[in-house]
DNA sequence: ACCCTTATTGAGAATGATTCGCAATCGCAA
DNA sequence: TTGCGATTGCGAATCATTCTCAATAAGGGT
């Protein structure tokens, strides 16, 4: 059983130009936000190559995800430890937020059941004060 | 400004057999799944009335959905009032919970951010007793 | 029981998001 | 510089869900 041959990433220009987008990002963005943002900055990635990333980058936990609408948003965010988000339902900015409790609380409420690995998913969506006022 | 005539529902067929899926159902079921279903039990309805009927009860409350990995699951919950859920992610079966202190929590920080008429989504995936044994 | 209005359905086309297939491309270690 | 193979591009293929619109059928009125 020999040692598997070590598969080594490559750091190409798209993902460095989709992880800037990212990076700028204050909201959560669909997969084809981030791809008109960069043709906006004539950096054009195919959109099945933003998808792709996007799905490594979410699966490696690099980036978050939350699902509105029936579509996938990601946001990069500050935080690389868990924690859930408020969002405005209609720009789409987001503020991180923590609920310790939560974890112990779900942590209880699952064993209770007998449910083993337990995870969670917590979000809240709102109107922010910029859009409330706006109109 | 005359008062608005009268729109009167209708109960149909495809509906009863519809709420029955769901009312004999303990999981979360996609649209497809109860279609198969009905189309199991010799009553037959088109896939699109089937979703037109899922988006309408949902709409006004009577069943209750979440969305896992892209798609759209329904369930009658025995409460109708606010509640969360408890659901193993293998076979979908589903404990319904609540958490009143995540009501207040959820109000406090979203007016200390300055968001209005906010509304959250918490739901717990993990893996029941039954399926964990099981293999 | 029979009409009649119109809510609801069925079937298939249309949409929208996301994934796939595969040849062309390009990062990077040797 | 070179070659292997990871990654991309592009269009076709999937999948879930919605829409169109003519045909059907609930149920209030007679």
């Amino acid at each position: 059983m020999g040692v598997e041959p070590q598969r080594s990433p490559r750091t190409t220009r798209q993902q460095v130009a989709i992880l800037d987008v990212l990076g700028s990002a204050k909201k959560f963005c669909s997969a084809q936000q981030i791809h008109s943002t960069l043709v906006r900055r004539h950096q054009e990635v195919a959109l099945a190559t933003v998808y792709r990333t996007l799905k490594t980058l979410s699966d490696s936990g690099e980036v978050d995800v939350i699902f509105s609408e029936g579509e996938a948003l990601y946001r990069r965010c500050k935080s690389v430890e868990h924690h859930h988000h408020l969002v405005c339902r209609e720009c789409g900015v987001s503020v991180e937020i923590e609920n310790p409790d939560l974890e112990t609380w779900a942590a209880a409420v699952a064993s209770a059941h007998g449910f083993e690995s337990v995870d969670h998913t917590l979000e809240l969506y709102g109107t922010c004060r910029r859009c409330s006022s706006g109109k």
